[in-house]
DNA sequence: TATTATACATAGATAGACTAGGTATTATTC
DNA sequence: GAATAATACCTAGTCTATCTATGTATAATA
C-alpha cells in the first residue's frame, strides 16, 4: 500500500520525475514550467519543491549538479537517473490504476 | 490552495461524500462497498476511515444515527446533509480540474 | 533607490493516513 | 463445545508530505 499512500498523498514525485525525465531542470524552472504547463492550476511553494527535490536526490531518482552562469549565477539542474526512468514508468502506471479506480466510485456505472 | 492541498492529501472524503450521497451506509459497509467498486483497489483502513468519517460530520457533510439491528447489532450510519450534497458537488469539480492539470503534465501533448 | 524577479534553502506547524491496539457480537468451522 | 473468522465500532500515537515563514544572495526593473 506505500505507492498508494504516496499518489493520495499527493503526486508530486510523479510531476517532478515526468519533468526531470524530459529534461535536466532546476528547482525554480520546475515551479514555471509547472505552472505554465497546467495552465496555472500548480503552484508549487519552495517549502514543498525543495524538500522534495532533496527526498528524490536521496533515494537515488534524480542528480543534482550545480552549474554557474557567465554572470555567475548558480543553479542546481537536476537530471534523472536510470532508477528514476524506472520509478518514472511504474508511477505513470500507478496513477492509470488510481484515476481508473477513483473513475469506477465518482462516475459509478449503473449496474 | 486549501481545496487542492486536500486533493492532493487524498481523494478520502470526495470518495465517502460520492458513497454517502447515493445513499445511507455505515463504517463497515463503506469500507466493503469501496472494496468491491474498485474492484479491490480502495482498501480502506479503520485508522483512515473512521476519523475522516468523524471529521466530516463535525463540519457538517453529514449526520451519522444509531441503528439497532433485531439481533441487537449496533450500526452507525451515516446520511448525507444538504451542506455535504453542495460540497460533493464541488469536490466533484475539483477533482476533474485537478485530473486537467495532472493530464496535461503527465501525458503531455507535443507543442 | 526601492522593488521585483531569480534562485536556493530550512525550521517549525499542520493535518491526513496508517499502525496497532482495544471492545463486543455473530457466524462458521473444527 | 471451542476456536476462529467476520462483523462493527473506536482511538492514541507515529509518520510524513505540504505549507508558512523566514533567511541568503544576485540581477533586473521601476
Amino acid at each position: 500500500m506505500a505507492q498508494r499512500r504516496e499518489l493520495m498523498k499527493g503526486s508530486t514525485d510523479s510531476l517532478l520525475l515526468c519533468l526531470i525525465g524530459q529534461q535536466p531542470m532546476y528547482g525554480y524552472q520546475i515551479i514555471k514550467e509547472l505552472e505554465r504547463r497546467s495552465q496555472g492550476y500548480f503552484k508549487f511553494k519552495e517549502g514543498t519543491l525543495y524538500p522534495a527535490l532533496h527526498r528524490l536526490e536521496r533515494v537515488g531518482l534524480i542528480r543534482g549538479e550545480w552549474q554557474t552562469l557567465p554572470s555567475g549565477q548558480q543553479r542546481k539542474y537536476y537530471h534523472i537517473t536510470n532508477k528514476g526512468l524506472l520509478s518514472l514508468v511504474e508511477k505513470r502506471s500507478q496513477w492509470q490504476d488510481f484515476l481508473a479506480a477513483m473513475n469506477l466510485i465518482i462516475q459509478p456505472v449503473p449496474e
